[in-house]
DNA sequence: TTCTTCTAGTTAAATCATTCTCGATATAAA
DNA sequence: TTTATATCGAGAATGATTTAACTAGAAGAA
């Protein structure tokens, strides 16, 4: 076991073998091979999953295969999914108003818990139990409200100065929706979710 | 110029340099070159960008950089994008609605020409112009219309069933937001948006 | 107990992606 | 025209990730 230089592409992974061990768990499976556990994974192959593993830790029992509760409690511990992530979300448009929506985050101790908009119009609107708040109140409340996570869902020019907002009220990492590629400080963590731009990377592949 | 054999993350990329030459060229730049190119693109490069449009043509001109309108037509051209595309929708739900509602797709030529749902309460509904459509039509419907390719908001434990029969159907082109790796036949390009594991993903780098 | 079989996890090789180096060529200045 | 300067694009070198080969330990059979 390592530690330190873990590759990006492990990481992403970790999130698709939380949610087979746990299938597998509810299934009654005990004991999984590597073998076994990739078998509904297309993409991925079991040496994928024994390297990704072995860097956190020796969790199989040769000969036998890994035991499902064990690796969910692990796999759950590495992620930090054990406490809850209070998250902000910015832009309450029809892409905001989905996220505000959406059951499955609250499964994962992810909790939105402000929204914001400059829209007078959605101002004041509860969406999904959430009151949006004007763009103004976004670094006050979310440094009051030890926010450390946000989300963005705005229109691509604004994008980048809502980060500049977030960033400055000390969030962490960012889901970023909008197509416009953040600057952010070293310690903070974007991710990118670019629906337009992957389905035109989609569409290149079409009749090719 | 060779052909064949281009990177899976150049082709990430080529949207991001369409969106960046329309804005320069918005902007009135003719001439630009790789190094002010990517001035507002994080995490890319120049190296990146000329070994990316390298491996399509030679457009720039030595000295002086790319001209702006000609990269514009030559990436619409490699991402195919001067035709339309027909698109269908599964899974009129919260994220559904948002995506068929979503105005940015029109702009680059992707129709969702057609909607589909399970549930008796969605289906007969029009949103966005589009009328949800009963699940079961949905093969007979997408072959007659000729839709290229399907986006699959559905739940998980469906995502794989509808996978099936949108390739049975003749699809070749899946943008996939359940978080279900979806099997399907080798001529079929799927591009995967998991937004909760984006989200945990993000949430490893959550105060390290 | 000993032998055989299985499979995790480590190390090594191969593949893939990025970064570096440099020659070629266009523009502008002398 | 000649020279200096800028920058693209090809190929080499480096780095990262994946795949393959191998070692070691666990379980069951003989």
């Amino acid at each position: 076991m390592k530690k330190l230089k873990i590759p990006e592409k492990t990481i992403e992974r970790l999130p698709l073998y939380l949610r087979r061990s746990e299938k597998l768990h509810a299934m009654g499976e005990n004991s999984v091979t590597s073998q076994k556990f990739v078998r509904d994974l297309p993409g991925i192959n079991s040496d994928n999953l024994r390297k990704d593993l072995s860097y956190f830790g020796n969790y199989g029992k040769k000969g036998n295969g890994y035991d499902m509760s064990r690796l969910i409690k692990e796999l759950r511990n590495i992620l930090k999914l054990n406490k809850e992530t209070h998250v902000a979300l910015v832009g309450a448009g029809n892409l905001g108003t989905a996220l505000l929506t959406h059951q499955d985050f609250n499964r994962w101790g992810f909790r939105i818990t402000v929204a914001f908009d400059n829209r007078p119009k959605v101002i004041g609107n509860q969406i999904g139990g959430i009151l949006v708040e004007p763009i103004q109140d976004l670094e006050s409340t979310v440094r009051k409200k030890k926010i450390e996570a946000g989300m963005i869902a705005v229109p691509a020019d604004s994008a980048q100065s809502v980060s500049d907002s977030l960033t400055s009220a000390g969030i962490k990492g960012i889901l970023n929706f909008a197509p416009t590629l953040l600057d952010v400080p070293d310690e903070v963590k974007v991710k990118q979710v670019d629906i337009t731009s992957t389905l035109k990377e989609l569409n290149y592949y079409l009749q090719e």
